[in-house]
DNA sequence: TTAATATGTCACCACTTAGTAACAATTTGT
DNA sequence: ACAAATTGTTACTAAGTGGTGACATATTAA
């Protein structure tokens, strides 16, 4: 017989899982990735180690079930078929244009989402080509928004958002380490911010206006 | 008096550090920044860790002693006024094409040169703000033949150019490590890179016609 | 040749790391 | 009430970290 799982007071599964998983964002939060230790991730949740191997076999589970919990793009899931009913009018050329400036506000004002950005360029990491999958079929749900327009054209839509999807991440993260002017912008001020959001607002605008002209 | 700095065949001051110093570039190469300890620093040069810190005092004057030495950004400094000779016909058009183009190969192709960008967003760094300040001062040089041509103009070359450059280093980072297609395009072959440098070029293309137009 | 000094190695320190075995205590089902 | 199972802690490996003192020896200057 499988037993219920244990819910007491004093010991109790769920809320131990609970207590780990929080830990991670916790440490992402105040030391970044590279604080993601056992022992770390212990301390931080009150908690033995041990559990962490008991109840997530490995710390890669616990981080996958924490990022997983967290992440932009994989948290718009829910929200996907929403967004495509709302954004039929326009082709997704509004929903372009707002996700990305609202990522780019995100990361520059959210330290744990742009840790996390940076954790996953930074090493050959299984977990995070998982997330990475997931995001991509997030994304491909929005670009079936864009494809009827882009059709018959060469202009690569996709190609036009992964520079500035990457652009928007990149900036971020220059921003928060070596800081100061790139390209003469300084995002860490409005000045620069609204320069590189009224840009991306504008590339979109255009990439759309092409590709509705009668060839 | 000062003694001359022992040069003999079995022992020798400059070539050791000369070792050490290499053997950062090596270890950047093949494991990045993160195998930057002084254990392995010592391991991959045959010597003594006890030396990182005579010689170099820390392993953070040891990494700068490389970085410096290796001169990426500020050997580009040199060829600067030629480009800018070569280019002035189209306002920089073609030269700001290539070096997006080019960066975008070397990167997706060296190791090393992507090992040190990933390490400059990663961490707050007083090395890496020099770098960034004198890579700076080089762009400048080249917005201000693009200038002209932008004057009056609401266009933000500036903030196209950041937003390119920031994707071209975050594709070259995502593809090798998390790998797999971002925004459903695989950098990894031929066809996805050529994807992206031909949207590059075309958004160039599309950002100085527009600027040259009568208003 | 000899003494002084620079160079290099080795063994060790205290601390942190991931991971486990043994054990104690709580909760559950009977 | 009591046994069985689950939850949690402690204490312990074995290996790795940055850093240092003691010592051996190659090189230099005399």
């Amino acid at each position: 017989m499988v037993r219920k799982t244990v819910d007491g007071q004093i010991r109790n599964k769920e809320r131990t899982k609970i207590k780990l998983i929080e830990a991670v964002g916790a440490i992402i939060r105040t030391e970044g990735y590279t604080g993601l230790g056992v022992n770390n991730i212990a301390k931080y949740a009150g908690v033995s180690k041990k559990l962490i191997y008991r109840y997530f076999e490995n710390v890669e589970n616990l981080i996958e079930a924490y990022v997983l919990n967290k992440d932009y793009w994989t948290n718009l899931n829910g929200k996907v078929n929403q967004l495509i009913e709302l954004n039929k009018d326009d082709y997704g050329k509004t929903l372009a244009s707002i996700t990305l400036v609202d990522l780019f506000d995100k990361l520059m004002n959210d330290d744990e989402t742009r840790k996390i950005i940076l954790w996953e360029i930074s090493e050959k990491n299984e977990l995070m080509k998982e997330v990475s999958t997931l995001r991509e079929i997030m994304g491909s749900k929005l670009f079936a928004l864009t494809d009827p327009i882009f059709k018959e054209k060469d202009d690569d839509i996709r190609a036009i958002y992964a520079l500035l999807l990457g652009g928007v991440y990149y900036l971020s993260l220059h921003s928060h380490a070596a800081g100061g002017s790139f390209c003469e912008i300084n995002v860490e001020n409005d000045e620069g911010k609204e320069r590189i959001k009224n840009t991306i607002e504008k590339v979109i605008e255009w990439m759309f206006s092409k590709a509705s002209e009668t060839s």
